[in-house]
DNA sequence: TTGAAAGCGTTACCAT
DNA sequence: ATGGTAACGCTTTCAA
């Protein structure tokens, strides 16, 4: 059984009317034995030759050809961003992707760097996933949403700092993260706050809605400050402002993370600020290398709390897709306390 | 033109013969007028009417029939690891995207986490990409090439330490970052070197080529000795290695990469070992974290060097298929000297 | 227990 | 210049 009946089946690509061929069933047999349909009954002589066949021609079904008669697939889309993510967005998307393969969903990246809006989302639902989960930083219009939901989306969730119109919503409210450090410094008795801003194109998304945290977090307590403190991640961008620290008049500083906190740490030192006696600096994201700077550096830790597993919850949104938008609120900051302020 | 001729049409995901039946056409008419077809005579009024008909209808072509009839696809695969991808491959993936995408290919990246080889395999070639390039850390075999190229994919690309047999290959020779190390701390009259070994599983893929290319780098200098020093990315794991130093006999540690580096050497200050006066730290990957250092981290520096553009390579070996396997080394390392040794 | 046939959305060929 | 029709690979209903 396992001679090739034809020289051509070995030159293509073998379909199931090849298995089917060689097995000397109908193509019908070789799709009940091959998907282990129960509502038919096949012997046990002929499963085996069926799936000698397969085996021995190297048969592989047709995803697309498979989903298109099927009239929906089980593709879980993920367009990807070209900023570089965190490692708490990693994670994320690691663990979701397992899940979502356990409740069997395939899930693919797609990567849309150099698409405009419209493009990207039309892209997208070329491909008919059955759900679309989309990061902070990817173009997600409430029109695109409506395309998505046309083209057969039946969720379309977005995960990042807000929620977009039309669209469930796991969010990551990064105003928690500035507020939490704030109010450490506040409770430490500091007053004259400087927020690092990073100049770098993208990380605004997140950079402002920590300020704004922090703004308001300082609203709560009568004669505190808070400026705005542009940085590139650069040395000489770090000197500059260590330079003219003095003239600004802060006794702390929250440095958007930990990388910024460590290059703006750097700077201080050397520019003679002792931390933290004269200026209190707080990072976030609380990397196993802020401990390894002295002083040691305080830095917001953020971990992502979820009532319902994301993947479970995409899964009921597919299932009974319809309903009012949700929203979901992931992010727990919690400022722990170093040697840095 | 914008009346909806069924109420059905607006329930369900719109198709190309619902553009025709709202424009009055045929559905080939459709397809010509909207994929720009040259060798057909279709007058203006007709494509204004189809062009608005789709508009209006929110027409999205359907990507898998579309590869189905046209008996190939354009899909080139990126299987994902759940090794944390360094700087350098983000990079890499980032530029090849959208390489690829001005070459008209759809990108799409596929997570593997949790598939044992041949499930994984046979999950991508489900998908008949025309292309699949294999990072480090996918368990690509011989056989599942052979499955992937009997499934129609062109090329079967391999990006990592070593080749597999059988594809083409990126390769990114590991043992020219450790051989660089050695060579630059041999040159300063280092003799007796240790190198780290990351205890995480999964780098041991990175670390035991840079060990060998350490070894044979140190081969070349009589009296020159190597030895592997296991590590875990942990302060405990530091600061028992660090007490332990002076029974170890060295004088200098080519240490993985840069984040191992900065934690041994902080371990080893906090141990009182002079960094570098009694042993030289050479890390791996130029981080501007090591710049801020004290003293500020030796590290090699590495650049991925292609004579022709992937996406090229790639789109050649898709056009030209069969030939024999070809094989390029992308990665350039060089020791950039700081202070630490 | 098995086979024939229809149909998913698209495009290419051959008529009109 | 435009329209009918067949085919891509697969699943499923119905009939034998």
């Amino acid at each position: 059984m396992s001679q090739l009946p034809e020289q051509f089946a070995r030159t293509s690509v073998p379909t199931s009317a090849d298995v089917a061929q060689a097995a000397g069933v109908s193509r019908a047999t070789v799709s009940y034995v091959l998907n282990d349909n129960t509502t038919v009954r096949i012997s046990d002589a002929t499963r085996r030759r069926v799936r000698a066949a397969a085996f021995d021609l190297g048969y592989v079904p047709h995803a697309a050809a498979r989903s298109l008669r099927a009239g929906h697939s089980r593709m879980v889309l993920l367009p990807a961003t070209h900023l570089p993510a965190g490692l708490l967005q990693r994670r994320f998307f690691t663990d979701l992707q397992s899940d979502l393969r356990r409740l069997d969903y395939t899930v693919v990246q797609y990567g849309s760097a150099g698409l405009d809006p419209d493009e990207a989302v039309r892209a997208w639902a070329e491909l008919r996933p059955v759900a679309v989960v989309a990061p902070a930083g990817v173009p997600l219009t409430p029109h695109g949403i409506g395309m998505l939901t046309r083209s057969g989306a039946k969720a379309v969730i977005t995960l990042g700092p807000q929620p977009v119109e039309g669209a469930h919503a796991l969010v990551l409210d990064q105003r928690e993260v500035g507020g939490s450090a704030v109010r450490h410094l506040l409770s430490r008795g500091r007053r004259r706050i400087g927020v690092v801003m990073p100049r770098e194109p993208g990380l605004a998304l997140f950079s402002e809605p920590r300020l704004a945290g922090a703004l308001q977090a300082a609203e709560a307590c009568a004669g505190a400050r808070v400026r705005r403190l542009p940085l590139r991640y650069e040395e000489a961008s770090a000197a500059e402002l260590a330079a003219r620290w003095r003239t600004l008049g802060l006794d702390s500083v929250f440095a958007y993370d930990d990388e910024y906190a460590m290059l703006l740490m750097r700077a201080l030192q050397d520019a003679g600020v002792e931390v933290p006696a004269e200026t209190a600096v707080v990072g976030a994201g609380d990397l196993m290398l802020g401990r390894l700077l002295r002083p040691r550096l305080s830095s917001v830790s953020m971990e992502l709390a979820t009532a319902q597993p994301p993947a479970e919850m995409i899964d009921r949104l597919v299932r009974n897709p319809g309903g009012a938008p949700e929203r979901h609120d992931l992010l727990r900051a919690r400022t722990v306390a170093r040697e840095s302020g």
